[in-house]
DNA sequence: CATATGACACTAT
DNA sequence: AATAGTGCCATAT
């Protein structure tokens, strides 16, 4: 079956596990799209499957929040409910293999 | 088909 | 370090 763009996105989001986070440019990758950085913000602010994708998950490459349909606050408070720590509205990529 | 938009990333200043 | 400007790609209109 033909798996439009923004479905490869929803799935890729669908795999990270929860208290981690992965980068619009990690999925953009991991669709073999690196480029698409852009769309996969798109993908995941259009998110028709809200909770069932985690899209809360995913983050700027620089380690920002980046933004949420729901409210940017709201995205900060979900990551910090499951155990990721954000400080100074940054969060350590490192720490998850990524940077 | 052409133009505009957006939950980004990178480079230059 | 922080702020602009540019590039890029998939949708929507």
């Amino acid at each position: 079956m033909m798996l439009s763009f923004n479905e490869k996105v929803y799935r890729a989001a669908k795999k990270i596990p929860r208290g981690k986070v992965a980068t619009y440019q990690w999925i953009a990758r991991k669709i073999n799209n690196p480029g698409s950085v852009r769309a996969v913000g798109n993908a995941l602010h259009k998110n028709p499957y809200a909770p069932h994708v985690p899209c809360h998950r995913v983050v700027c490459s620089d380690g920002r929040l980046g933004g949420f349909a729901g409210g940017a606050g709201k995205k900060e408070k979900l990551l910090r409910r499951e155990g990721v720590s954000i400080k100074n509205k940054r969060i350590d990529l490192l720490k998850f293999g990524l940077g």
